[in-house]
DNA sequence: CTATATTGTTTGTGAGACAAACTAAAAATT
DNA sequence: AATTTTTAGTTTGTCTCACAAACAATATAG
């Protein structure tokens, strides 16, 4: 039955016919941090420290930013941020309108990393997007996007 | 640009035009991850117990088999399965065939989890895929799965 | 100006992951 | 059959990651 989620018994919530999305879904996300776990190990980068570096390539946001943006508790981002900063991939920028904040940014070196470890990423996910069409590789992004989207809205 | 994950430049790598799947595709996955974590939450499940939990929904591996589906250390499986053991959720069953090994299955109790845990998913996910229509909601699963199933294939 | 709230760190605890060394049993060799 | 080699799982030691509670410094509200 290749189910390895969770789709119990058959009382449709709320859409109809949920459980079959619910567990293709669930299903994915799995196969997906599978291959950012995998890409993100070719340079040592746990899960979070490599989602760190994608959320710092076009920001620099304070602790508390990160902290929600990554749903950690605030003393979550003092460890990470330590981590990282001891491995010269980011760096906190005292906040200029509050002296008690830090922004975090990318240093060169973690630039550098962010973008070789995408283009890793780029390559794996599109190899895996290769069983699909042009056509339906269009149609899953688009559909992906307004999933993921739907919850917090876009920025 | 609301770019939380990695695409790199624009030099498309496999199939045409990647980046906007590779992108939409790690976005969807954080999604869902995080609304399993949160769900997981509620009975105070880690995800990685969840998704033991999901796992032994239909099975009862080995060890070594966890290990395998887990990608994970097989010295990591016997903690998790450790902790899972003590809180009552599943239990260890000598191995009929092999005197060294375990199978592993769920206990009572760590099947109404799962059931009840399932339920919640099912609710939240549900919620979420709200945003769709029917079609695409239909569209949407079958896309998804044939991605998952695509590496490592059905069983 | 004082009271309160907020930002971030520290400390302590536990889960989770890995690697290397180890035990017991199974499988392969001779 | 006896011996070697593999295999399944555990142990031990080390690190990362996450949380909560207590704390310091600064900002904001009254």
């Amino acid at each position: 039955m290749n189910n390895e989620t969770f789709n119990p018994a058959s009382q449709p919530s709320v859409p109809e016919n949920t459980s079959s999305i619910v567990d293709s879904l669930a299903q994915l996300s799995y196969v997906i941090q599978s291959v950012l776990g995998r890409s993100g190990a070719v340079y040592d980068l746990s899960p979070i420290q490599l989602r760190l570096l994608g959320i710092l390539r076009d920001r620099e946001p304070s602790m508390k930013q990160l902290a929600e943006r990554l749903e950690l508790d605030k003393s979550s981002i003092t460890g990470l941020i330590d981590r990282a900063e001891r491995r010269h991939l980011v760096e906190r920028i005292p906040s200029p309108e509050d002296r008690r904040g830090f922004n975090v940014r990318l240093t060169p070196d973690g630039r550098r990393i962010a973008r070789e470890i995408g283009g890793e990423i780029e390559r794996r996910i599109g190899e895996l997007a290769g069983v699909l069409t042009e056509a339906e590789r269009g149609q899953l992004a688009s559909l992906a996007l307004k999933v993921a989207e739907a919850r917090s809205g876009p920025d």
